[in-house]
DNA sequence: GTCTATAGCTGGATAGAC
DNA sequence: GTCTATCCAGCTATAGAC
């Protein structure tokens, strides 16, 4: 057994970890991710620079970190279950979710979904939660009978159409959140007529 | 009228320019803009860094120029006439050279379509091309039938969706351009039914 | 674990000679 | 227009005292 001593040292050591990548998130959700930078990220945090290599060993490790985190929320939003039993109703309250995740933090979308740090690849511990999550949206699409694999990236690129759009031509608004509904239906006719 | 020797001078400092920005779209091709920097521009060109400033008064002005080249580039894509008199098949034709152009030139796409230089703004006139352009898309959809804005906005959705999964998924490849075909079928029964 | 100090590098931009 | 030389700022990361 480990003594207690020793858990609350590793406690307070994942507090100030916590503290860390939290304050990193807010400078990232400001500026963009390829703003982050350890010295005002040490500033920020009132602590120096050197400090920060106490706790994660490079600013890849940060990122790595932080690419965690948000796989670990976007797999969380896919586990509170859907309201309805119609699978057309929860195919587009999964849409729904997934477009709220995405614009509502910018930077977690990017950093997650487009790859926008030259020399950053997520561990395979990072990454897993995502990869979990969205094999929970292709049951999601089997339970209204979508099972081609075709369907299943026009589906991806709907989406992800949408966040884009969103995201780059009406930030903060909702021109293209607001379409789900009509996109949805456009979707699941179109897999009915060409199975 | 502008003596011929002014001519000359004037030509040859286009073509200077000319050679600067070919040398910035090597670098940002390779790269991503980010990376673009004047000290390695100046290199490759084969002048020293103060020499860039000859021709562009800032990092900025020479974005704003690479800009203006892709705006240009993409309003030339919709010049040249399309084959067909069915308007389905053109408008097929037309979303098959919008993904080309976006896949076959990543940085290009990132500088046109996305935003992801903090602090450069694009001037009006190095804009004013994709503008253009945008407005034969809407006149190729109203050939369609399809003039609802809110169709308009699933169209472009749609567009970017499958050149964002194309890139970021499947660089190279053609897992998502290939949909091109069922996704405008797709599209436009929407329309149809939903007018 | 936290600090001071600093190494070592890269960046944009400018001064001034030629 | 082009150069050398330089300024000033930013960055990641490390050494070594405490």
């Amino acid at each position: 057994m480990t003594p207690a001593k020793g858990d609350w040292r590793e406690a307070r050591r994942q507090g100030a970890r916590a503290t860390l990548l939290a304050t990193a998130w807010e400078m990232v959700r400001e500026d963009g991710l390829a703003a982050l930078s350890l010295r005002e990220l040490a500033r920020r945090a009132g602590i120096t620079t050197p400090t920060v290599y106490a706790y994660f060993e490079s600013k890849n490790a940060i990122f790595d970190a932080m690419f965690g985190e948000a796989a670990e929320a976007f797999a969380q939003t896919k586990v509170e279950p859907l309201d309805t039993a119609d699978p057309h109703q929860n195919l587009v309250a999964d849409a729904t979710r997934f477009v709220e995740f995405c614009t509502s933090d910018v930077a977690r979308y990017q950093l997650l979904f487009q790859h926008p740090l030259p020399g950053f690849r997520p561990s395979p511990q990072s990454y897993e939660p995502a990869v979990r999550a969205f094999e929970l949206t292709r049951d999601e699409l089997a339970r209204n009978g979508v099972h081609d694999a075709r369907h299943v990236d026009v589906w991806t690129a709907l989406m992800t159409g949408l966040v884009d759009q969103q995201i780059s031509n009406d930030p903060g608004g909702d021109r293209w959140s607001r379409l789900i509904d009509d996109v949805v239906r456009m979707f699941l006719a179109h897999c009915r007529n060409e199975p």
